[in-house]
This record gives C-alpha cells, sequence and structure tokens, in this order.
DNA sequence: TCAGAGTCAATACC
DNA sequence: GGTATTGACTCTGA
C-alpha cells in the first residue's frame, strides 16, 4: 500500500456503472476536470507528452514546482471515485516529499501522475486494463479448468463467473464443494486448535480430510471471517442491550487467562489434545516455533470436547442448546486466539518484536 | 503472500 | 418458492 492510500469500506464501493448518468459523467474523469476541485488542485498543468513532443524525463527537467501532496492526493481521490485499484495504477510511487527534495529522478513520478490526472482519457485506459486482466485471469481459469477436467465431469451447477454467457462458459460450470459433517467436524476441531493453521498443516487436513488445500484455505478463511461477525454482532447487541452482559466481574479470559500455560496459540491446548492420535490419525507436526507456528492438531473427538473446557474463556457453558454451546466453543477459541497474541506482545520489550 | 471484507451462487432446508 | 447456509471468489491493504 502506498503511504498515501487509506482503507476504504468496500460496502460503499460503487461501481460507475451503478452511478446515476449524473454521477458517472462526472466521476468518470479526472478529478482536475472538477469545477469543485478547488484546493486540492495540483500545480500547474503540464503539457502532455505526446503532444507536446517532449519526454517525461524533458518534462521533468523543465517543469516548476509541483505540490507532491496535492497530486498524490488527487490522484487517489480519482482511484477511489471510479472504483480502481492502485495496483492498476501503477508502480511503486515514493511517498511524497516537497518538491525541492526530490531528485529528477524522484520528480519524474510525479509529473507522471500530474500528467495522468490532466489526460481526460486515463480513467477510461484504466478501466479498459481492468477489463483486460479480468479477461485474462478468465482466459487462465479456462484453461486450468479444462486441464482438469476433460470433459465436463463434474461441471454443474453455477456460471464459473458472472455475465458470462458465452457457450464455452456455460459449459464450464464449476461443482460446488459440499463439506461432509466429519470433515466439518475435523476442521472445526482444527480451527479450535489453531484458528491460523500453516500451509503444512492445511496440506496434511486437506490429504486427511481428502479435500483440496484450497478448500482448506477458504474454510478457514470462511469461518475466521462469519465467526467474527457473529461476535461483533453479539458485542453490538450487547453494547446496546446489557451493560457488561456475559462479562460479570471483567472478562474471564483476563482473570483465567496465563500465556506461560500450555503455549498454545490460542489457549486451548490441554490434556488429550496432543496425546490422543487417533480417529483421522493426525500427526500434524510444525516446529518452526511460538504462535505463528504450528502447534500439533487433533481432530478427534475427544480433544475437541476437551479443549473448549480448557479454554481461557470457558467455552462451556450454560448455553441453551448444543448448538449455542458449539457457537460459543468457536468464539472462545477465537478470543483466547487474540488475547493470546496480545499477552505475548504485552511481554516482549521490544514493539519490533510484537507478533499480530 | 496472506488475511479481511464483501459478494455471488449452489445447495439445503422449511 | 423463499430463506439460510456456505464454498468460492475478487479486491484490497499490509
Amino acid at each position: 500500500m502506498q503511504p498515501w492510500a487509506q482503507r476504504r469500506t468496500r460496502a460503499k464501493r460503487t461501481h460507475p456503472a451503478q452511478l446515476s448518468t449524473k454521477q458517472r459523467s462526472s466521476s468518470l474523469k479526472p478529478a482536475s476536470e472538477d469545477p469543485s476541485g478547488g484546493e486540492s488542485q495540483p500545480g500547474t498543468p503540464l503539457p502532455v507528452p505526446g503532444h507536446s513532443g517532449l519526454s517525461i524525463q524533458e518534462m521533468v527537467a523543465m517543469s516548476v514546482e509541483l505540490d507532491t501532496y496535492a497530486i498524490t492526493k488527487k490522484v487517489k481521490e480519482v482511484l477511489t471515485d471510479n472504483n480502481l485499484g492502485q495496483r492498476l495504477f501503477g508502480e511503486d510511487y515514493p511517498g511524497p516529499k516537497p518538491w525541492h527534495k526530490l531528485s529528477l529522478k524522484g520528480r519524474e513520478p510525479f509529473v507522471r501522475m500530474q500528467l495522468w490526472i490532466q489526460d481526460p482519457h486515463s480513467v477510461e485506459k484504466l478501466m479498459d486494463m481492468k477489463r483486460l486482466e479480468k479477461k485474462a485471469y478468465m482466459k487462465r481459469r479456462l484453461s486450468s479448468l479444462s486441464d482438469s477436467h476433460p470433459v465436463d465431469v463434474g461441471l454443474v451447477g453455477q456460471d464459473y463467473m458472472q455475465g458470462s454467457q458465452s457457450p464455452v462458459h456455460q459449459h464450464l460450470k464449476k461443482a460446488r464443494v459440499v463439506l461432509g459433517p466429519e470433515e466439518k467436524e475435523a476442521l472445526k476441531r482444527a480451527y479450535q486448535q489453531k484458528p491460523y493453521p500453516s500451509p503444512k498443516t492445511i496440506e496434511e487436513l486437506a490429504s486427511q480430510l481428502n479435500l483440496k488445500t484450497s478448500t482448506v484455505i477458504n474454510w478457514f478463511h470462511n469461518y475466521r471471517s462469519r465467526i467474527r461477525r457473529e461476535l461483533f454482532i453479539e458485542e453490538i447487541q450487547a453494547a446496546g442491550g446489557l451493560v457488561g452482559h456475559g462479562s460479570e466481574g471483567g472478562s474471564p479470559s483476563l482473570r483465567g487467562s496465563k500465556s506461560g500455560e500450555g503455549d498454545s496459540c490460542d489457549g486451548t491446548e490441554s490434556e488429550g489434545t496432543v496425546e490422543t492420535r487417533q480417529g483421522l490419525g493426525m500427526g500434524l507436526e510444525d516446529h518452526r516455533g511460538a504462535c505463528k507456528d504450528d502447534m500439533e492438531v487433533d481432530l478427534t473427538e475427544a480433544s475437541s470436547s476437551g479443549s473448549a473446557s480448557s479454554t481461557n474463556i470457558p467455552a462451556s457453558g450454560p448455553a441453551r442448546n448444543p448448538r449455542d454451546n458449539n457457537l460459543r466453543k468457536k468464539k472462545a477459541a477465537n478470543l483466547n486466539n487474540i488475547i493470546h497474541r496480545l499477552e505475548k506482545a504485552a511481554s516482549k520489550e521490544d514493539p519490533s518484536e510484537w507478533e499480530f
């Protein structure tokens, strides 16, 4: 990410195609054309290289002082307004420094950006690039799919990509993987022990469960995301409803946690977690150290029931039903993982050693 | 390269 | 048929 870039909320992201005609007409062009561009308007307009016959280098040498901050800000605005990624925009632009501190070489990107801002077709060009990239991606997927599925075996269900209406695409439909209850349970147990498994663990999980590694990766991504969302919703509800709900006398995790115990990442390691090696016969190991390394992951039922009871946050409790109880276990594992990382970070004096 | 956020769409369930 | 669940994906930032 470039220094001038900021996070933006995807929910608010609006594709130009979704804008009104008026909005489109104002957004599908560089911001410099916007008469209200006012205060952040970058400095003196530059001659366009193609039109002026000057090279970038010549322009750099000739150009008057540019407001580097305003230019980078303006570029970012235009990209954001038009739903264009910075990766597309370009190369590795340096963080804005005052013009007089920049070398000729250092000034060059800003001259380029200035030109880009001035170019009325800059956004369209980027949009075209975006389309081409998407096309290329489709092509790659298409060839990889036809490699793995010479015939239409397994290609049922949805159109792989939305909007792909060509006959070829209609044929290339990807089967949805539906995980069985045992697989899900195993993955959940693995998650309870280690919400962030290493590639090695993922591979082992995949082979043990007879799944693709990408499926396992996706599952962990989705599961973390959904657990987090549930937690968030729950917290919102708790904050808006019962004050102090669920944490009477302070957080149980903070009261009961002790990072030294078991040296587990999520605090779920307990007796029976490592020792038991049955069921799926998991013996997943990775000794790359500390929290980021892989603890052995046990997928057996025994450890699953045991892990919850040993979490820093009591995962079992007066849940209304088994499903609630499961949810509590999941959330406890997630929270304990976060807590453990924070504690670990806090115990290190040198901030450079902090791991998050 | 990885993880988070958001989204799509197949599937399951009522 | 409507809704919920969930695997897969894109885009983005770090």
